[in-house]
DNA sequence: TTAGCCGCTTGACCTGCATCAAGAAAGTTC
DNA sequence: GAACTTTCTTGATGCAGGTCAAGCGGCTAA
């Protein structure tokens, strides 16, 4: 559990007794590559830190997937949207890789936030995050061409040509695997 | 404020001297049509709610602009990333028409969450808010044609094209005002 | 090792939407 | 209410990137 312990306490601090109630109520999870971690139309119950692996997050539509993120590192996973709502998710949570989440259920994550108002600004700004990095998303698909969007890619996330398929990426950056294939041969 | 009272107890609950503190807090801010509520640079001071009028949240890039949102109605204002990572925003928030805001100041809402533990949450529910409605935005932008996103739109907010210039409504959507006035035409 | 899949590349073709342009309509200002 | 500005419409043209198709190369599994 130091995992979790030096990931929250990048936002909160708690006394060692809180501590121990927080902690307590993670735990691992293993899965295999190509698995599903969490299906379309079931409720993401878990909120997870990357312990192992790539995750990638995509949307299903007549036959074609949409690719809305990925998940590695040190950092969150889940499907936020569902996981907020306790509503069917509308996206897919795969395991990109070999993988191991460390989660916590949303009930407990509930009781928690009753229990220690810290808990609860911790919810508050990891959200905080999540509305940041969307809305840079959201400028960046509306004001850059398909070789801008890739060249932004390459430059912030270097890595992820090697964690997931290129189609995945040219799914993500809002283009068919044919047009990425040709911007990375030009030059 | 009795709108603030009413939007806030949407989401929690106070004692009577904790909604004295926190109505306390909050301010009407009126602008002309065409003011310029926030612009890009700034820092947004405030999170404030719709008392009248519409307003438009957009970004500007070599003299285009990309409309990301609008404001109206009973709804939440404001430049949210910029506001609660209190840096310079990279859009402009602009009253489209004669507006009333009421507004709270971010270090006063940072206070509050400090003294009262509710409001931490109801900072966490608003936020939760913005990260579904984003997520839906998304998929919509994402895996849908010009046509089914303004069918889409209109289903949902039919009122949206008598509060706000169509260009922006083009722009919104992600298509040239030409587009969207030729989808208009048809049938 | 080999057979069978995917995923990647490359070429040829196509199309939805942008861009450019110009006139009509609507809104704004004094 | 006349002059000006801005927005909306409609037509003509162009192009970025999608689609279809075929060959190749590299994993995976028995």
């Amino acid at each position: 559990m130091e995992l979790v312990r030096n990931t929250i306490s990048r936002y909160v601090q708690f006394t060692e007794p809180q501590w121990q109630q927080v902690l307590s109520v993670w735990r691992e999870r293993p899965f295999a590559k190509g698995e599903v971690i969490t299906a379309a139309g079931d409720v993401e119950h878990w909120f997870s830190i990357v312990k192992e692996g790539t995750q990638r997050l995509f949307f299903e539509h007549d036959g074609n997937e949409a690719c809305i993120g990925f998940s590695y590192g040190e950092s969150w996973s889940g499907i936020f949207d569902s996981f907020v709502q306790q509503r069917p998710s509308r996206f897919v949570l795969q395991a990109v890789s070999p993988s191991v989440l460390v989660s916590v259920r949303h009930d407990d994550l509930q009781r928690l936030y009753e229990r220690i108002p810290a808990m609860e600004r911790f919810g508050r700004l990891i959200l905080e995050e999540l509305v940041v990095g969307r809305a840079t998303r959201e400028i960046e698909q509306l004001t850059l061409s398909a070789q801008q969007r890739y060249d932004r890619l390459m430059a912030r996330s270097p890595q992820l040509m090697q964690l997931v398929a290129q189609k995945d990426i040219a799914s993500y950056l809002g283009m068919s695997p044919e047009t990425l294939s040709r911007l990375r041969a030009k030059k």
